[in-house]
Parts: C-alpha cells; structure tokens; sequence
DNA sequence: TTCCTCCTGGGCAACCTGTACAGATTTCCC
DNA sequence: GGGAAATCTGTACAGGTTGCCCAGGAGGAA
C-alpha cells in the first residue's frame, strides 16, 4: 500500500499524541476534517494501522528482564513447540529463522533468577534440541516504526 | 505496579476492540464508568500503559522482510554504532546484549533483495566487527502482552 | 469503632465522532 | 486538450462520549 506525506504526518502526529483525536490532527495537519478522517479510513482498510490498542510495558509490570532465545528444533517436532511456546505468558513473540537455530523468541522475566526459571520452562519440552540466551542489556533503539513510515512517504529523516 | 483481574481484563479488552471507549469497557466489566476510567488512570500514571498510538504494520507499507541481525562491536565504538543505526529507518529495534553478539537489531526491507541493501547500510560503517543475520520466515506469536498480563494479575491462560 | 480507600450512580457542559452533501480542485486517462 | 474520476473543503446535525464533580455505601485496617 501507498502512503504518502500527508499520510505519514498523520500516522505520525497520532503516534506522538494519540489522544487528540481525529478532529484536532486534522487542525494541526491544516486540513479538513473529512479529509484526515479519510485518510485514517485508508489507513486502516489498508492494514498499515492495525489498530489502536494500548501499549503494555512488561517492564512496568514487573518484568524488567528481556532476553532473546535461539532454539534449535529436531526436524518435525515445530508445530509442538509452538504450541508449547504459545502457552508460555513470558514469550512475548516467537519467529521461526533461517540460519543456524529454528526459531528466535523474546522473553521477559522478573530478574535475572525468574529468568532462569521461564528458560527452563521454555526449554521443559521435547523437540527443543539445543538452545542458545542472549539477555537484553540496553536498548538504544525501542521499538519504532515513525522514521520507517517517513521513509516510506519518501520524508526526510525523523523530525529534520 | 501491582496489576489485579479488573486492571487486566480492562487492559484485555481494550486491546480487542480499542475503538470501544472508557464508558463500553466499563459496561462490559460490569463497574461504573468512574472506576473504569480511575483504572485507566491509574495504569496510564504507573507506565504500564505506555499509550494508545497506531499500531503500524511494516509489511502493508511495503515491508514484508524481516530480519534479525547480531552484530559484534568493536571495543569504545558503542555510541557511534549506535548513532549510526538510529539514522537508519528500517533498523526497528536496537538492543544491547550478552552473549557472542554485542548488539542485536530487527530489521525490514521490501524483499529479501532489497535487506541486501539494507544489511549493506548497516554494516557499512566502521566499528562493527563481524555480523550474522537470521531472516523471518514465520512469525508463529506476533509480539503480544495479554498473556503476560494476565499472568502478572493472576488469571488463568489466554482466554481460558 | 473509626478512619480511609475504593466503588457506585447520577448529573452537567463541552466536545468529538460518524455521516452526509454540494461545490471546488486536482489527477489521470483517453 | 478534454473529460471523467477521485479528492478535498466547508458545513451541518444527531448521538454518544469524555472530563469532572459529588454524596453515599461497602469493605478493610488500625
């Protein structure tokens, strides 16, 4: 799907402030309402805005630890630890990849002993071969999408 | 933040249908709208919701690849690195790890031939040692946090 | 028992959303 | 170049929601 700049402005003030609201984003995009709701319409029909669900922080929570597991999957037995994965709160996303390990997950622990406990209990299931943790020190880039979306609409980089 | 069944079946269901409102969920969780909404506040005042922005699909703007890359630094070139990655748009997250690796970042790309390019850009910069790149092929659990929410508030399994 | 916190139920004004429509503009194709 | 199609604008209206406030009641702790 298309997008352009008009697009991206909008996608982005709404991630800055979503609270103001269709109405106040079309005031400060200086253009008409019918015309932001619109585009947002688009949007949204198009799949490039999925939604507006609250963001959860784990670390808010009670889960400051992050931390990313290789598995390695004997041949056949995939569609089984997915199920199991699944089942597991702490498992945040879960990708299947090529390269040396089968599958890459995201998990999330209350500390660095609570992690070894959602380990093995990632790892408590046959099929898992061998397995590989790489816990999350810093994270200097969070999760983003706005300079991607500026990209995309053909903007300069994020905010210049 | 402590989180107890009320707070996670709100939070829960705001993530199904976000369109619904303060005044629907307090209908559905069968409270009166004022507790609804001093819970939102409440969980919106202990960062456990961060906020409800646009949730953006990479791959509906056109950027379906997805990959993960470790990178291997070299010593006192952190920062730089760092700096370098935020400057590019399809780095979508960035992350400090321990481990062989010393950075671990989630890239996307319009095909497997344009993340080429994109690792390309990536690594295109002094400092950065060695690299290995895993690519998405299924992404069996999308990043998700109702799991784990319910689980912080004590409730039984995803929708059980 | 008394205090304190949280929930309830109600009310009010201001505001926003969803929707519609005619006209002006721009875009794109023949 | 001409014309159809798509898009934007400005406006209007009804209905629903939000933000805020308050008094009373229930449950728990000291």
């Amino acid at each position: 799907m298309a997008i352009d700049e008009l697009d991206a402005r909008l996608i982005e003030l709404l991630a800055r402030e979503p609270r103001i609201g269709v109405l106040e984003a079309s005031r400060r995009l200086g253009v008409a309402r019918g015309t932001a709701q619109a585009r947002l319409d688009k949007l949204r029909a198009g799949g490039v805005i999925r939604g507006f669900g609250p963001e959860v922080d784990p670390a808010a929570l009670g889960f400051p630890v992050t931390a990313f597991a290789t598995l390695e999957i004997r041949q056949g037995r995939g569609a089984e630890v997915r199920r199991h994965l699944r089942g597991v709160p702490e498992v945040l996303e879960l990708h299947t990849i090529t390269g040396q390990g089968d599958m890459l997950c995201r998990l999330v622990a209350r500390s660095t002993a609570d992690l070894q406990r959602v380990i093995d209990r990632v790892l408590g299931f046959p099929g898992i071969v061998r397995s590989d943790t790489a816990i999350v020190m810093e994270n200097p880039v969070p999760l983003r999408v706005i300079p991607l979306v500026r990209h995309a609409a053909g903007l300069p980089g994020p905010s210049a």
